[in-house]
RNA sequence: GGAGAGAUGGCCGAGUGGCCGAAGGCGCUCCCCUGCUAAGGGAGUAUACGAGAGAUCGUAUCAUGGGUUCAAAUCCCAUUCUCUCCGCCA
Protein backbone atom coordinates (compact mmCIF):
# COMPACT_ATOMS: atom_id res chain seq x y z
CA UNK A 1 0.00 0.00 0.00
CA UNK A 2 0.78 3.86 -0.59
CA UNK A 3 2.44 5.95 2.66
CA UNK A 4 -0.48 7.35 3.76
CA UNK A 5 1.16 10.85 4.39
CA UNK A 6 2.03 10.38 0.65
CA UNK A 7 -1.67 10.70 -0.56
CA UNK A 8 -2.29 12.92 2.12
CA UNK A 9 0.21 15.42 1.13
CA UNK A 10 0.35 14.52 -3.28
CA UNK A 11 -3.35 13.61 -3.65
CA UNK A 12 -3.33 14.94 -7.32
CA UNK A 13 0.15 12.99 -7.96
CA UNK A 14 -1.42 9.92 -6.87
CA UNK A 15 -4.84 10.25 -9.29
CA UNK A 16 -2.28 11.21 -12.13
CA UNK A 17 -0.49 8.16 -11.67
CA UNK A 18 -3.30 5.91 -11.40
CA UNK A 19 -4.63 7.34 -14.51
CA UNK A 20 -1.88 6.33 -16.05
CA UNK A 21 -2.98 2.87 -14.85
CA UNK A 22 -5.85 3.35 -16.86
CA UNK A 23 -7.65 3.74 -13.46
CA UNK A 24 -9.76 6.96 -11.96
CA UNK A 25 -9.07 7.02 -8.65
CA UNK A 26 -11.51 9.29 -6.71
CA UNK A 27 -9.25 10.28 -3.52
CA UNK A 28 -12.18 12.87 -2.27
CA UNK A 29 -13.95 10.56 0.28
CA UNK A 30 -10.39 9.33 1.23
CA UNK A 31 -9.21 13.09 2.07
CA UNK A 32 -12.13 13.73 3.96
CA UNK A 33 -12.33 11.30 6.21
CA UNK A 34 -8.05 11.76 6.73
CA UNK A 35 -9.30 15.04 7.87
CA UNK A 36 -12.39 14.11 9.94
CA UNK A 37 -10.39 11.24 11.54
CA UNK A 38 -7.22 13.75 12.72
CA UNK A 39 -9.83 16.16 14.45
CA UNK A 40 -11.71 13.69 16.29
CA UNK A 41 -8.21 12.11 17.36
CA UNK A 42 -6.78 14.80 18.38
CA UNK A 43 -10.19 15.23 20.62
CA UNK A 44 -10.19 12.27 22.19
CA UNK A 45 -6.46 12.05 22.55
CA UNK A 46 -7.35 15.35 24.82
CA UNK A 47 -9.74 13.42 27.09
CA UNK A 48 -7.68 10.09 27.29
CA UNK A 49 -4.29 12.83 28.82
CA UNK A 50 -7.49 14.03 31.76
CA UNK A 51 -8.35 11.20 32.39
CA UNK A 52 -5.10 9.61 32.57
CA UNK A 53 -3.52 12.32 35.36
CA UNK A 54 -7.13 12.03 36.97
CA UNK A 55 -6.89 9.06 37.67
CA UNK A 56 -3.40 8.94 39.26
CA UNK A 57 -4.97 11.57 41.31
CA UNK A 58 -7.61 9.65 42.04
CA UNK A 59 -4.90 7.06 43.17
CA UNK A 60 -3.14 9.24 45.79
CA UNK A 61 -6.29 10.89 47.21
CA UNK A 62 -7.50 7.40 47.93
CA UNK A 63 -4.44 6.16 49.35
CA UNK A 64 -4.54 9.48 51.75
CA UNK A 65 -7.92 8.54 52.25
CA UNK A 66 -9.37 11.54 50.58
CA UNK A 67 -12.70 10.95 49.07
CA UNK A 68 -12.60 11.28 45.12
CA UNK A 69 -16.65 10.05 44.95
CA UNK A 70 -16.29 13.54 42.65
CA UNK A 71 -13.75 13.12 40.63
CA UNK A 72 -14.74 9.32 39.81
CA UNK A 73 -17.70 10.50 38.67
CA UNK A 74 -16.03 13.15 36.49
CA UNK A 75 -13.96 10.78 35.10
CA UNK A 76 -16.63 7.82 34.42
CA UNK A 77 -18.63 10.60 32.29
CA UNK A 78 -15.12 11.43 30.77
CA UNK A 79 -14.75 7.60 29.84
CA UNK A 80 -18.05 7.54 28.35
CA UNK A 81 -17.38 10.27 25.83
CA UNK A 82 -14.03 8.60 25.01
CA UNK A 83 -15.77 5.23 24.41
CA UNK A 84 -18.27 7.21 21.75
CA UNK A 85 -15.26 8.80 19.61
CA UNK A 86 -12.96 6.07 20.10
CA UNK A 87 -15.93 3.89 18.17
CA UNK A 88 -15.90 6.74 15.68
CA UNK A 89 -12.14 6.38 14.77
CA UNK A 90 -12.49 2.82 14.86
CA UNK A 91 -14.64 2.83 12.47
CA UNK A 92 -13.15 5.67 10.01
CA UNK A 93 -9.69 3.54 10.65
CA UNK A 94 -11.67 0.99 8.97
CA UNK A 95 -12.64 2.26 5.98
CA UNK A 96 -9.79 4.34 5.02
CA UNK A 97 -7.79 0.58 5.53
CA UNK A 98 -10.47 -0.70 2.89
CA UNK A 99 -10.09 2.10 0.93
CA UNK A 100 -6.13 2.40 0.54
CA UNK A 101 -5.42 -1.62 0.61
CA UNK A 102 -6.81 -1.13 -2.78
CA UNK A 103 -5.04 1.43 -4.62
CA UNK A 104 -2.24 -0.09 -6.33
CA UNK A 105 1.26 0.51 -6.48
CA UNK A 106 2.24 3.88 -8.24
CA UNK A 107 3.99 3.12 -11.78
CA UNK A 108 7.43 3.81 -12.14
CA UNK A 109 8.45 6.49 -14.43
CA UNK A 110 10.45 4.51 -16.41
CA UNK A 111 7.86 2.33 -17.49
CA UNK A 112 6.13 3.48 -21.41
CA UNK A 113 3.00 4.86 -21.03
CA UNK A 114 -0.33 2.81 -22.30
CA UNK A 115 -1.57 -0.49 -22.33
CA UNK A 116 -1.10 -4.01 -23.17
CA UNK A 117 0.16 -3.46 -26.07
CA UNK A 118 2.64 -0.78 -25.19
CA UNK A 119 5.58 -2.20 -24.00
CA UNK A 120 8.84 -2.03 -24.90
CA UNK A 121 11.46 -4.17 -25.87
CA UNK A 122 14.70 -4.30 -23.98
CA UNK A 123 16.63 -7.47 -25.79
CA UNK A 124 15.86 -10.28 -27.11
CA UNK A 125 18.37 -13.56 -27.05
CA UNK A 126 18.46 -16.25 -29.68
CA UNK A 127 16.79 -16.80 -33.01
CA UNK A 128 12.77 -17.50 -33.45
CA UNK A 129 13.40 -21.84 -34.17
CA UNK A 130 12.97 -22.74 -37.30
CA UNK A 131 11.64 -25.82 -39.20
CA UNK A 132 11.60 -27.88 -41.97
CA UNK A 133 8.35 -29.38 -41.63
CA UNK A 134 5.57 -27.80 -40.01
CA UNK A 135 5.90 -27.86 -35.82
CA UNK A 136 3.15 -28.90 -34.19
CA UNK A 137 1.35 -27.42 -30.64
CA UNK A 138 3.24 -28.86 -27.43
CA UNK A 139 -0.50 -30.49 -26.38
CA UNK A 140 0.09 -32.42 -29.68
CA UNK A 141 3.57 -33.45 -29.46
CA UNK A 142 2.89 -34.29 -25.31
CA UNK A 143 -0.41 -36.26 -25.77
CA UNK A 144 1.26 -38.21 -29.26
CA UNK A 145 4.31 -39.16 -27.30
CA UNK A 146 1.83 -40.21 -24.18
CA UNK A 147 3.58 -37.88 -22.08
CA UNK A 148 1.18 -35.38 -21.33
CA UNK A 149 -2.35 -37.02 -20.46
CA UNK A 150 -5.31 -33.95 -20.37
CA UNK A 151 -8.39 -36.11 -20.98
CA UNK A 152 -7.58 -38.38 -17.51
CA UNK A 153 -7.44 -35.15 -16.03
CA UNK A 154 -10.49 -33.32 -16.64
CA UNK A 155 -12.25 -36.92 -15.60
CA UNK A 156 -10.56 -37.05 -12.61
CA UNK A 157 -10.37 -33.40 -11.37
CA UNK A 158 -11.84 -31.16 -14.55
CA UNK A 159 -10.98 -28.48 -16.73
CA UNK A 160 -7.28 -27.14 -16.67
CA UNK A 161 -5.54 -29.97 -15.49
CA UNK A 162 -2.90 -31.77 -16.16
CA UNK A 163 -1.06 -35.39 -15.95
CA UNK A 164 2.48 -35.50 -16.68
CA UNK A 165 3.54 -39.14 -17.64
CA UNK A 166 6.39 -40.68 -17.70
CA UNK A 167 9.18 -39.06 -19.91
CA UNK A 168 6.75 -35.60 -19.33
CA UNK A 169 6.86 -36.38 -15.48
CA UNK A 170 10.71 -36.28 -15.57
CA UNK A 171 10.65 -33.52 -17.87
CA UNK A 172 8.92 -31.19 -15.32
CA UNK A 173 11.36 -33.01 -12.62
CA UNK A 174 14.44 -32.16 -14.53
CA UNK A 175 13.63 -28.59 -15.25
CA UNK A 176 12.85 -27.84 -11.39
CA UNK A 177 15.81 -29.50 -10.60
CA UNK A 178 18.11 -27.13 -13.03
CA UNK A 179 16.10 -24.19 -12.25
CA UNK A 180 17.21 -24.87 -8.45
CA UNK A 181 20.31 -26.08 -9.00
CA UNK A 182 21.62 -22.64 -11.10
CA UNK A 183 19.45 -20.52 -8.55
CA UNK A 184 21.19 -21.93 -5.67
CA UNK A 185 24.97 -22.98 -6.83
CA UNK A 186 25.10 -20.38 -9.30
CA UNK A 187 23.14 -17.06 -8.31
CA UNK A 188 23.07 -16.91 -4.77
CA UNK A 189 19.33 -17.93 -3.66
CA UNK A 190 18.67 -19.83 -0.40
CA UNK A 191 16.12 -22.15 -0.86
CA UNK A 192 12.97 -22.39 0.86
CA UNK A 193 10.03 -25.04 0.27
CA UNK A 194 7.20 -23.01 1.51
CA UNK A 195 3.34 -23.88 2.90
CA UNK A 196 0.84 -24.22 -0.20
CA UNK A 197 -1.71 -22.79 1.59
CA UNK A 198 -1.46 -19.05 3.28
CA UNK A 199 -3.73 -16.86 5.64
CA UNK A 200 -5.65 -13.65 4.99
CA UNK A 201 -3.02 -11.78 6.46
CA UNK A 202 -0.42 -13.10 4.22
CA UNK A 203 -2.75 -12.81 0.97
CA UNK A 204 -3.22 -9.11 2.34
CA UNK A 205 0.62 -8.49 2.69
CA UNK A 206 1.74 -9.44 -1.00
CA UNK A 207 -1.42 -7.42 -2.25
CA UNK A 208 -3.34 -10.60 -3.44
CA UNK A 209 -5.99 -9.33 -0.85
CA UNK A 210 -8.63 -8.00 -0.98
CA UNK A 211 -9.23 -7.50 -4.30
CA UNK A 212 -8.57 -10.55 -6.02
CA UNK A 213 -10.03 -13.30 -4.21
CA UNK A 214 -11.83 -15.02 -6.80
CA UNK A 215 -8.66 -15.47 -8.85
CA UNK A 216 -7.17 -17.90 -5.37
CA UNK A 217 -8.97 -20.75 -4.49
CA UNK A 218 -9.92 -20.57 -0.67
CA UNK A 219 -10.01 -23.36 1.62
CA UNK A 220 -13.82 -24.41 2.34
CA UNK A 221 -14.14 -23.54 6.69
CA UNK A 222 -10.75 -21.96 6.89
CA UNK A 223 -8.80 -18.54 6.39
CA UNK A 224 -6.68 -20.40 3.75
CA UNK A 225 -6.04 -20.23 0.54
CA UNK A 226 -3.88 -22.06 -1.65
CA UNK A 227 -1.23 -20.27 -2.91
CA UNK A 228 -1.17 -18.69 -6.29
CA UNK A 229 2.64 -18.15 -6.36
CA UNK A 230 5.30 -19.36 -3.52
CA UNK A 231 5.63 -15.21 -4.06
CA UNK A 232 3.25 -15.26 -1.32
CA UNK A 233 4.61 -17.90 1.31
CA UNK A 234 8.08 -16.54 0.77
CA UNK A 235 7.72 -12.58 0.74
CA UNK A 236 5.01 -13.02 3.90
CA UNK A 237 8.18 -15.20 5.33
CA UNK A 238 9.70 -11.96 7.39
CA UNK A 239 6.17 -10.52 7.47
CA UNK A 240 6.14 -8.11 11.01
CA UNK A 241 10.13 -8.71 11.49
CA UNK A 242 12.65 -6.19 11.39
CA UNK A 243 15.57 -7.38 9.16
CA UNK A 244 19.66 -5.96 9.16
CA UNK A 245 20.72 -3.61 6.72
CA UNK A 246 23.95 -6.03 6.70
CA UNK A 247 22.10 -9.11 5.70
CA UNK A 248 20.74 -7.14 2.73
CA UNK A 249 19.59 -8.33 0.22
CA UNK A 250 18.39 -11.54 1.29
CA UNK A 251 17.52 -13.82 -1.22
CA UNK A 252 15.42 -17.00 -1.55
CA UNK A 253 14.36 -19.02 -4.10
CA UNK A 254 11.68 -21.22 -3.67
CA UNK A 255 9.60 -24.31 -5.49
CA UNK A 256 6.13 -24.87 -5.48
CA UNK A 257 2.74 -25.45 -6.97
CA UNK A 258 0.88 -22.62 -7.85
CA UNK A 259 -2.73 -22.50 -7.88
CA UNK A 260 -5.08 -20.20 -9.93
CA UNK A 261 -9.07 -20.25 -10.61
CA UNK A 262 -8.10 -18.16 -13.62
CA UNK A 263 -11.95 -16.57 -13.36
CA UNK A 264 -12.28 -14.35 -15.95
CA UNK A 265 -9.86 -16.06 -18.63
CA UNK A 266 -12.63 -18.92 -20.26
CA UNK A 267 -11.71 -18.26 -23.76
CA UNK A 268 -7.87 -18.11 -23.51
CA UNK A 269 -5.31 -20.64 -24.37
CA UNK A 270 -7.99 -24.12 -23.55
CA UNK A 271 -5.16 -26.17 -24.65
CA UNK A 272 -1.73 -26.80 -23.33
CA UNK A 273 -0.19 -26.26 -20.46
CA UNK A 274 -0.20 -22.93 -20.91
CA UNK A 275 -2.68 -21.91 -18.60
CA UNK A 276 -3.84 -24.35 -16.11
CA UNK A 277 -5.32 -24.15 -12.49
CA UNK A 278 -2.55 -25.78 -11.01
CA UNK A 279 1.20 -25.47 -12.23
CA UNK A 280 4.66 -25.19 -10.93
CA UNK A 281 6.75 -22.53 -10.34
CA UNK A 282 10.83 -21.84 -9.47
CA UNK A 283 10.36 -18.17 -7.56
CA UNK A 284 12.83 -15.76 -6.83
CA UNK A 285 12.32 -13.08 -3.89
CA UNK A 286 14.50 -10.22 -2.43
CA UNK A 287 14.57 -7.81 0.03
CA UNK A 288 16.02 -5.11 -1.04
CA UNK A 289 17.88 -1.95 0.44
CA UNK A 290 15.80 1.04 -1.01
CA UNK A 291 19.02 2.30 -1.91
CA UNK A 292 19.93 -0.05 -4.81
CA UNK A 293 16.56 -2.46 -5.52
CA UNK A 294 15.99 -1.12 -9.00
CA UNK A 295 20.10 -3.03 -9.51
CA UNK A 296 18.57 -5.91 -7.99
CA UNK A 297 15.72 -5.83 -10.31
CA UNK A 298 18.54 -6.04 -13.37
CA UNK A 299 20.15 -8.98 -11.43
CA UNK A 300 17.22 -11.04 -10.55
CA UNK A 301 15.76 -10.51 -14.29
CA UNK A 302 19.39 -11.57 -15.31
CA UNK A 303 19.30 -14.95 -12.96
CA UNK A 304 15.76 -16.05 -14.56
CA UNK A 305 17.19 -15.56 -17.98
CA UNK A 306 20.00 -17.71 -17.54
CA UNK A 307 17.68 -20.58 -17.24
CA UNK A 308 16.77 -20.23 -20.94
CA UNK A 309 20.22 -19.65 -21.88
CA UNK A 310 21.03 -22.46 -20.19
CA UNK A 311 17.99 -24.61 -22.35
CA UNK A 312 18.97 -22.61 -25.63
CA UNK A 313 15.63 -21.59 -25.73
CA UNK A 314 14.94 -17.94 -27.70
CA UNK A 315 13.16 -15.28 -25.84
CA UNK A 316 12.80 -11.55 -25.11
CA UNK A 317 12.67 -8.92 -22.38
CA UNK A 318 9.68 -6.34 -22.62
CA UNK A 319 9.25 -3.80 -19.86
CA UNK A 320 5.52 -3.36 -19.05
CA UNK A 321 3.71 -0.15 -19.84
CA UNK A 322 1.92 1.11 -17.32
CA UNK A 323 -1.92 0.21 -17.31
CA UNK A 324 -0.35 -3.38 -18.11
CA UNK A 325 1.48 -3.98 -14.54
CA UNK A 326 0.65 -5.62 -11.59
CA UNK A 327 -1.31 -4.62 -8.65
CA UNK A 328 1.73 -4.58 -6.05
CA UNK A 329 4.24 -3.51 -9.21
CA UNK A 330 6.19 -0.27 -9.76
CA UNK A 331 7.49 -2.02 -12.51
CA UNK A 332 7.63 -5.02 -14.39
CA UNK A 333 10.18 -7.15 -16.55
CA UNK A 334 8.09 -10.06 -18.61
CA UNK A 335 10.58 -12.68 -20.18
CA UNK A 336 9.02 -14.44 -22.89
CA UNK A 337 9.93 -17.20 -24.51
CA UNK A 338 9.48 -18.31 -28.08
CA UNK A 339 6.38 -20.76 -28.83
CA UNK A 340 6.30 -21.92 -32.39
CA UNK A 341 2.85 -23.51 -32.26
CA UNK A 342 1.78 -19.82 -31.36
CA UNK A 343 4.45 -18.04 -33.29
CA UNK A 344 5.40 -15.41 -31.08
CA UNK A 345 6.58 -15.04 -27.70
CA UNK A 346 4.93 -15.67 -24.86
CA UNK A 347 5.39 -14.62 -20.86
CA UNK A 348 7.71 -17.32 -18.95
CA UNK A 349 8.59 -14.82 -16.40
CA UNK A 350 7.47 -11.67 -14.63
CA UNK A 351 10.01 -10.00 -12.55
CA UNK A 352 8.91 -7.03 -10.50
CA UNK A 353 10.24 -4.63 -8.02
CA UNK A 354 7.42 -3.87 -5.35
CA UNK A 355 9.13 -0.72 -3.80
CA UNK A 356 7.75 -0.59 -0.32
CA UNK A 357 4.38 -1.34 -1.79
CA UNK A 358 4.55 -4.79 -0.09
CA UNK A 359 6.53 -3.89 2.86
CA UNK A 360 4.26 -1.35 4.50
CA UNK A 361 1.52 -4.35 3.76
CA UNK A 362 3.37 -6.68 5.37
CA UNK A 363 5.16 -4.58 7.79
CA UNK A 364 9.11 -6.05 7.02
CA UNK A 365 11.71 -3.67 7.97
CA UNK A 366 14.68 -3.18 8.42
CA UNK A 367 17.69 -1.06 10.72
CA UNK A 368 19.55 0.99 8.82
CA UNK A 369 23.23 2.39 9.62
CA UNK A 370 21.52 5.21 11.60
CA UNK A 371 19.55 2.74 13.83
CA UNK A 372 16.49 4.37 12.29
CA UNK A 373 13.80 1.14 11.22
CA UNK A 374 12.54 1.49 7.90
CA UNK A 375 10.65 -0.70 5.07
CA UNK A 376 12.32 -3.02 3.00
CA UNK A 377 11.94 -3.05 -0.95
CA UNK A 378 10.69 -6.60 -2.46
CA UNK A 379 10.88 -7.79 -5.14
CA UNK A 380 9.94 -11.08 -6.65
CA UNK A 381 10.19 -13.07 -10.46
CA UNK A 382 9.79 -16.20 -11.97
CA UNK A 383 12.50 -18.14 -12.59
CA UNK A 384 10.19 -19.90 -14.20
CA UNK A 385 7.07 -21.27 -14.77
CA UNK A 386 8.09 -24.67 -15.30
CA UNK A 387 4.94 -25.68 -17.36
CA UNK A 388 5.53 -23.24 -19.76
CA UNK A 389 8.99 -23.93 -20.05
CA UNK A 390 8.31 -27.74 -20.89
CA UNK A 391 6.31 -26.79 -23.12
CA UNK A 392 8.26 -24.15 -24.86
CA UNK A 393 11.18 -27.23 -24.79
CA UNK A 394 8.77 -29.65 -26.16
CA UNK A 395 7.74 -27.23 -29.30
CA UNK A 396 11.41 -25.62 -29.42
CA UNK A 397 13.06 -29.06 -29.68
CA UNK A 398 10.60 -31.46 -31.76
CA UNK A 399 12.14 -33.24 -34.47
CA UNK A 400 9.89 -34.11 -37.60
CA UNK A 401 9.28 -38.17 -36.72
CA UNK A 402 7.28 -36.25 -33.60
CA UNK A 403 10.38 -37.41 -31.08
CA UNK A 404 11.86 -34.62 -29.06
CA UNK A 405 15.63 -33.93 -27.95
CA UNK A 406 16.34 -33.31 -24.76
CA UNK A 407 18.17 -30.45 -24.51
CA UNK A 408 22.30 -30.64 -23.30
CA UNK A 409 21.94 -29.01 -19.83
CA UNK A 410 18.65 -31.61 -18.63
CA UNK A 411 20.29 -34.83 -19.66
CA UNK A 412 22.35 -35.40 -16.36
CA UNK A 413 18.55 -34.98 -14.98
CA UNK A 414 16.85 -37.25 -17.74
CA UNK A 415 18.58 -40.26 -18.47
CA UNK A 416 17.50 -39.96 -22.34
CA UNK A 417 18.97 -37.69 -24.74
CA UNK A 418 15.37 -38.09 -26.83
CA UNK A 419 12.14 -38.76 -25.80
CA UNK A 420 10.28 -40.87 -28.35
C1' G B 1 -9.53 -34.96 19.19
C1' G B 2 -8.83 -34.86 25.11
C1' A B 3 -6.10 -32.65 29.52
C1' G B 4 -2.79 -29.01 31.30
C1' A B 5 0.77 -24.80 30.96
C1' G B 6 2.03 -20.48 28.59
C1' A B 7 2.46 -15.78 25.07
C1' U B 8 6.04 -9.12 28.14
C1' G B 9 10.98 -4.60 24.31
C1' G B 10 16.39 -6.83 19.12
C1' C B 11 17.06 -11.33 22.67
C1' C B 12 16.57 -13.50 27.81
C1' G B 13 13.55 -12.40 31.79
C1' A B 14 10.91 -9.74 36.39
C1' G B 15 6.34 -7.87 37.27
C1' U B 16 -1.22 -10.14 40.06
C1' G B 17 -5.08 -3.14 39.80
C1' G B 18 -2.63 3.15 40.42
C1' C B 19 4.17 5.47 41.59
C1' C B 20 4.97 0.31 34.91
C1' G B 21 6.65 2.03 28.44
C1' A B 22 7.61 -1.54 31.82
C1' A B 23 13.16 -3.99 36.92
C1' G B 24 17.55 -6.85 35.88
C1' G B 25 20.64 -9.11 32.29
C1' C B 26 22.43 -9.81 27.17
C1' G B 27 23.23 -7.36 22.69
C1' C B 28 24.12 -2.67 20.28
C1' U B 29 25.94 2.79 20.18
C1' C B 30 28.93 6.66 22.33
C1' C B 31 32.46 8.30 26.12
C1' C B 32 36.33 7.35 29.92
C1' C B 33 40.17 4.20 31.82
C1' U B 34 43.61 0.60 30.42
C1' G B 35 46.68 -0.71 26.75
C1' C B 36 46.57 -5.03 22.93
C1' U B 37 44.25 -10.40 20.46
C1' A B 38 41.55 -9.65 28.30
C1' A B 39 38.78 -6.56 31.47
C1' G B 40 36.62 -2.26 34.13
C1' G B 41 33.61 2.44 34.70
C1' G B 42 29.78 5.91 32.78
C1' A B 43 25.78 7.40 29.47
C1' G B 44 22.33 6.04 25.84
C1' U B 45 19.29 2.33 23.32
C1' A B 46 11.10 0.33 21.16
C1' U B 47 7.31 1.26 17.56
C1' A B 48 3.08 3.66 15.51
C1' C B 49 -0.15 7.72 15.24
C1' G B 50 -1.36 12.90 16.28
C1' A B 51 0.22 18.20 17.44
C1' G B 52 4.57 21.54 16.60
C1' A B 53 9.23 25.18 12.35
C1' G B 54 11.88 22.71 16.23
C1' A B 55 13.36 21.35 21.23
C1' U B 56 9.39 18.70 22.56
C1' C B 57 4.46 17.24 24.00
C1' G B 58 0.21 13.93 23.81
C1' U B 59 -2.04 9.11 22.76
C1' A B 60 -1.71 3.97 21.91
C1' U B 61 0.90 -0.67 22.15
C1' C B 62 3.05 -6.27 27.51
C1' A B 63 -0.27 -12.45 21.44
C1' U B 64 -5.28 -10.57 19.10
C1' G B 65 -10.29 -8.76 19.94
C1' G B 66 -13.98 -7.52 23.48
C1' G B 67 -15.45 -6.52 28.75
C1' U B 68 -15.08 -4.77 34.11
C1' U B 69 -12.95 -0.17 36.51
C1' C B 70 -12.06 6.68 37.81
C1' A B 71 -7.54 3.63 36.53
C1' A B 72 -5.56 -2.91 33.38
C1' A B 73 0.77 -6.08 31.43
C1' U B 74 -1.97 -7.30 36.02
C1' C B 75 -9.16 -9.08 36.78
C1' C B 76 -13.16 -11.49 33.27
C1' C B 77 -14.66 -13.55 28.27
C1' A B 78 -13.54 -15.09 23.26
C1' U B 79 -9.96 -16.14 19.53
C1' U B 80 -5.07 -17.36 17.68
C1' C B 81 -0.48 -19.44 18.43
C1' U B 82 3.37 -22.20 21.34
C1' C B 83 4.82 -26.07 24.74
C1' U B 84 3.89 -30.82 27.71
C1' C B 85 1.10 -35.37 28.31
C1' C B 86 -2.67 -38.81 26.13
C1' G B 87 -5.14 -40.50 21.62
C1' C B 88 -4.91 -40.81 16.24
C1' C B 89 -1.88 -40.65 11.96
C1' A B 90 2.07 -40.21 6.91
Amino acid sequence: MLDIKFIRSNPDEVTAAMKKRGMDLDLSEFLSLDENRRKILSEVEQLKSKRNSVSKEIGIMKKNGENADQLVQEMGEVGEKIKELDEQVKNIDTRLKDIILTIPNIPHESLPVGGESDYRVERTWGEPTKFAFDPQAHWDIGEKLGILDFERATKVTGARFTFYRGLGARLERAVISLMLDIHTSENGYEELIPPYMANKDSMTGTGQLPKFAEDMFKLEGLDYYLIPTAEVPVTNYYRDEILNEKDLPIKHCAFSPCFRSEAGSYGRDTRGIIRQHQFHKVELVKFANPENSFEELEKLTNDAEKVLQRLNLPYRVITLATGDIGFSSAKTYDIEVWLPSFKTYREISSCSNFLDFQARRANIRYRDKQGKVQFVHTLNGSGLAVGRTVAAILENYQQADGSVIVPEALRPFMGVDVIK
